[in-house]
DNA sequence: AGCATTGTTTCACA
DNA sequence: TTGTGAAACAATGC
């Protein structure tokens, strides 16, 4: 589920149920996802502190802690992780990480897949701005370059941050843009158009409550026409992902 | 049974 | 050196 949405959604949860409360513990006994630090170390840096400020950029989010006197804790929500509050305990250990609070409650980064993490002072030096964000010039200096395929540009992380498979697939189809075009033949007012549309679809799937509300999303799938000319959706893989586009539409 | 999967990181290669 | 793509990672669902 995670890209950038979702996230926003997580880091919005995590500032209603999760600031302001003391933590009184923190479960950080699964060393794969709180790699590398050593099982306690996040709960020695953490117990006694105060969720202070929730912040987000791209997929990653952290909180920062006694007014920002305390460690950083870092949280990614991976492929399939959420967050949770005051709710018990899962099965099956899939509560990967959590804070346990003095008021009893407690705050957990919920994960079957275990591809989430979390991490002290989380290094975010190699993501590029948020996807959401991001200004038209600077927007178009960093998408508009280079000869990988138009998608894995958006999805390279560095470039900008934020955009998933999902995500990427709508916005291009919003764009009438093919995922294949190398990212540095674009036009201006096509990289402009491309911007206006990731907005758009970013803005809407925050508000619907994730990427899976995307219009072109939905259906996805063999055999899925085109909402819009009710062409047969092509499927081809751009930057290891599978990708689904409108043949005749997107160019 | 086998394949696909919304995530990132690492590694090989041009 | 830089950029690009494939594979690995873990675990589940179809």
């Amino acid at each position: 589920m995670p890209e950038l949405p979702e996230v926003e959604r997580a880091r919005a949860f995590v500032e209603e149920h999760g600031l302001g409360r003391r933590i009184a513990t923190a479960d950080d006994r699964d060393a794969y996802v709180c790699r590398p630090h050593q099982p306690g170390e996040l709960d020695d840096a953490l117990r006694g502190r105060t969720l202070t400020r929730a912040l987000r950029r791209g997929k990653s989010m952290w909180f920062e802690t006694d007014e920002g006197e305390g460690p950083v804790l870092g949280l990614h929500l991976g492929m399939a992780g959420r967050m949770v509050a005051d709710e018990p305990e899962a099965p099956n250990r899939w509560d990967r990480f959590a804070l346990g609070f003095e008021d009893g409650g407690r705050l957990a980064l919920r994960d079957k897949r275990r591809l989430g993490r979390a991490v002290l002072n989380p290094d975010l030096t190699r993501l590029g701005p948020d996807a959401a964000e991001v200004g038209r010039d600077v927007f178009r200096r960093r998408v508009g370059r280079g000869g990988a395929p138009l998608k894995a540009r958006l999805m390279d992380q560095s470039v900008i941050a934020g955009v998933g498979n999902l995500l990427a697939d709508e916005t291009l189809w919003q764009a009438r843009l093919s995922p294949l075009r190398p990212a540095g033949e674009l036009s201006d007012a096509e990289l402009d158009a491309l911007r206006n549309a990731l907005r758009l679809c970013t803005r809407r799937a925050i508000r619907k409550g994730g990427v899976h509300t995307g219009e072109v999303i939905l259906g996805r799938g063999r055999g899925q026409r085109c909402p819009r000319c009710q062409a047969e959706m092509r499927r081809a893989v751009v930057g290891g992902r599978t990708t689904w586009f409108c043949p005749i539409e997107q160019s």
